[in-house]
DNA sequence: TATTGTTATACTCTATAACTATA
DNA sequence: TATAGTTATAGAGTATAACAATA
């Protein structure tokens, strides 16, 4: 491939994904915050697991936490095996959260994927595995 | 296209795309300031068209340009025809470090490439235009 | 009066360093 | 002694409101 073609694929990743990050549910989500959740919605986590995923420090994962309690969005309670360490689980208004976000910026990429030809609509389809492979890397 | 493949596919964008931003040249450039310099390699520009691509305010458009200035990044003259207006030009010392950053993140995601099948990176370049439409949308 | 740029001020997110409790 | 979580403090980025200069 050529240098320019990795190069202007590589930014058009990073617009798209800009694009498609605008359009969220609660302009006071940041990243972090929605990154959280997302994870908390699958299981609980402990802090440090969140910090490491979002690649935050755990101080930092540690106000985004208080943040997110306060508003009701996760719960926090004591390790029943190993006191030194909490388990954050994701609250019935922390699911209706990113289900909104999820509704709103799926909304907006279908908008655009209708306006696609259905052989560019399978393109994006069959390099769905090919993105995984590079985002999963690690 | 199934709800839950638009789902995936805009996850899989927003973290490739996540991947690849961080690899940058100098840790303490910003996505606004990369965003920045990468605008005003192609021509000058006045404040307020840079805020408005980036989707900043003009005030922290202005503090932006503030700290690019004083790393000597970018350099400001008053517009010739109208005394109201700047425009913003990017330095020698602008231009390197976008060439570094665009080395830096290109290698990483070359290094991905290359673990692809051909037919795998053919999808990839087939890809590229309706990227294109998607992000340069409106 | 409208537009362009800027300054003043405050809030959010993140980091490093230091502290507490438990294994 | 090591680990998990937290608190204290500081720096970067952004926003709203207000001000200055020019069209």
């Amino acid at each position: 491939m050529a240098e320019d073609t990795v190069d202007e694929l590589r930014m058009l990743l990073q617009r798209t994904a800009r694009r498609i990050r605008n359009n969220r549910a609660d302009g006071t989500m940041s990243d972090t915050k929605m990154g959280v959740l997302f994870r908390l919605e699958g299981s609980p986590a402990t802090p440090s697991q969140l910090a490491e995923r979002e690649r935050v420090t755990p101080p930092s994962m540690n106000r985004t936490l208080n943040v997110l309690e306060e508003a009701g969005l996760v719960s926090r309670a004591p390790d029943p095996d190993d006191a030194r360490k909490v388990v954050v689980t994701i609250t019935r208004a922390g699911e209706a959260v990113i289900a909104e976000t999820r509704r709103l910026r799926t909304e907006w990429f279908s908008e655009r994927l209708a306006e696609l030809t259905p052989h560019e609509r399978a393109t994006l389809e069959a390099v769905i595995p090919v993105l995984r492979h590079i985002a999963e890397h690690e």
